[in-house]
DNA sequence: TTCCTCATCCGAAACGTTTTGAATCCGTGA
DNA sequence: TCACGGATTCAAAACGTTTCGGATGAGGAA
């Protein structure tokens, strides 16, 4: 049905030739500049349209010194496989982009470079015209590389020092711990484990600080301890959980840095007998897609990956396009109440 | 520690001024060529590294005419948001190229524009050296589009017909689902219900295909009814599965076309008061990862998603670098036996 | 000495755009 | 008739590579 014209070299060059015109009208005609005749624009549109006319983008890219790309560079393979955050940040990346007419350039580092080389070869090769970071730790040389470089970049995270001169959206899981602990203590608990992560990411950070300062500034006599694990060790997580369990004193509630983590304990907890949420609340953060069918639905926080991922794709189109300055924002999770978290068992205790 | 050797200013050029060489020795220094004496060739690979230099990725590409791009056209947002596939499935087709020094160059397709046109304008650009197509339809236009245009590409699925001539990796869904049907039989289940999907995707056809053709070849009286849901709809998948539910012959097995499908007859299930395996058996397919937590466990097909992607990299790279002609390849996904499918009650009735 | 070969290096073209500064054309007022 | 100005158009440079076809120089054979 369509006309299905095939080309095969395009260019610039052979439009002008075809049309009688130069290089220099043809590429303004399109461009839409004021200083071509109205008639010949037309002409050069309907001939372009015609030819099926694409500009090669490395041309383009060559002279005008951007790409229209924007770079990601994706997690190591040690990551875990099925990470619905991935697909979820992409997608919502991907629209915010779309929109202004850029793409998404994906790094995988391979076997034998390490992750800031890829992201170096990418920065100096003019590839991309700015970049997204994700996973920040507390500390991050990505991070100090691409403020040197002064290169557009928006980080998903932020550092734990240095964070107020570049552009950042997190998910303030600060706020997300500490409503979670308010909540437990309004139900009467007052033995709560944390199960935190071992590595030195800066969400574990702020969201041990939103237990912890919490639980200080109340009058609670309420205590937490802290485990910490590698999350993506399933069975270190529920061997964890199993050891906290057995204690005599076990706690009446644990609040687990990542759905991972609380659906290892919840298994643990199943493996002991010990029902949730009559004799131990659960409380997980990020609603993962198992979060809302395990039994008895966990309950978490949903951090709106998709909206986020989607600020910032615009944020970075603003600073690319040298609208803003730095602009940072702290984006809050809602708490998605499920069948995990009841009042303490032995409610008479309280005080 | 490091340099820290911020280039602002790269160039072939500079280099060349620096170490008293031309142009052309430099670059062909740093490319390896036998025509710069090694002596020379140290310097110059030494000054580049100092100099921290990096070919301009645009320039390169203008004068070779690859890009060293692989296109991946993003689904449209109306698919569903939390997609386990799309993560995985870019993280296996990048490794995959990160191996090759490929990238991945993701496109979104804007809210006023079709898939059609991006996939053209970013193959006619001359933006990447290949393209992935995902989610192919019975018939697909965009692998019409590819073949004509010559340029090497991969699917992940098949057309209907005309699949011959061209690369694709599929899954085997016929073999899953007549594997299905054949342990439903053998489990003494006659009445067999098929949730399918109303979109006429390719995998539809096949998956259709495993149930009927398994059953013509069998001595068997069973029979089966096919319902057709919007995959995407949860609320309409529910519905459906409520009203087959209720019939006064109601189906012993059900078999869902995709897991969410599965989950939803499982809620209606669960809704109705029937118990899963005793009364029903469901079989989904897709493995996602509600299918392990909820209850009691979903019999489902792996289709490892990571290696197929993988595998369509390989192939991929394989045709850009004019190393195969076509290559075709069925990837048989594997049961995950849990503990939602079990013998049909009444088996008393068994001829 | 002269010529040839080999090793090494280099100038210039080419890739397809965008953009600058100038050229051309036309009508109008003097 | 001539100069001027505005409206159009264009030639050429530039972006940073790769590569083709020599150029240069040294050493050895005739």
């Amino acid at each position: 049905m369509t006309p299905e014209n095939t080309r095969q070299k395009g260019s610039l060059k052979a439009l002008a030739k075809e049309l009688n015109l130069s290089i220099t009208t043809v590429s303004r005609a399109l461009a839409g500049y004021s200083d071509v005749a109205e008639k010949t624009r037309l002409r050069v549109v309907k001939a372009a349209a015609d030819a099926n006319y694409v500009p090669n983008s490395a041309a383009k890219m060559l002279v005008t010194g951007r790409s229209g790309y924007i770079g990601l560079t994706l997690p190591l393979r040690s990551e875990p496989f099925s990470d619905p955050f991935l697909g979820e940040f992409i997608a919502g990346l991907g629209e915010a982009l779309a929109e202004r007419g850029q793409d998404l350039l994906i790094n995988t580092v391979a076997a034998n470079q390490t992750e800031m080389q890829v992201l170096q070869r990418t920065v100096e090769s003019g590839r991309v015209d700015g970049i997204v970071l994700t996973r920040i730790k507390e500390k991050d040389e990505r991070v100090d590389f691409l403020r040197k470089r002064n290169i557009p970049f928006v980080t998903h995270g932020r550092t734990l020092h240095d964070h107020s001169d570049y552009s950042w959206i997190d998910t303030d899981g600060e706020f997300a711990f500490s409503h979670a602990t308010d909540l437990l203590l309004s139900l009467g608990h007052h033995r709560i484990a944390l199960f935190s992560i071992t590595e030195h990411m800066m969400f574990r950070y702020v969201r041990e600080l939103g237990v912890t300062q919490t639980l200080e500034n109340s009058d609670s006599d309420a205590s937490v301890t802290v485990s910490h694990v590698d999350r993506f060790d399933t069975d270190g997580c529920f061997a964890e959980a199993l050891r906290v369990l057995r204690q005599p004193n076990r706690p009446t509630a644990i609040l687990a840095l990542t759905d991972d983590i609380a659906l290892a304990v919840l298994d643990a907890a199943s493996e002991l007998g010990i029902s949730v949420p009559n004799q131990l609340s659960v409380i997980g953060f990020g609603n993962i897609p198992q979060a809302s069918v395990v039994p008895p639905g966990l309950t978490t926080f949903d951090q709106s990956t998709r909206t986020t991922a989607e600020q910032i794709g615009k944020v970075l189109m603003d600073s690319i396009d040298g609208k803003t300055v730095t602009q940072q924002q702290l984006i809050r999770p809602f708490l998605v109440s499920r069948g995990s978290h009841a009042a303490a068992p032995n409610v008479k205790s309280s005080a």
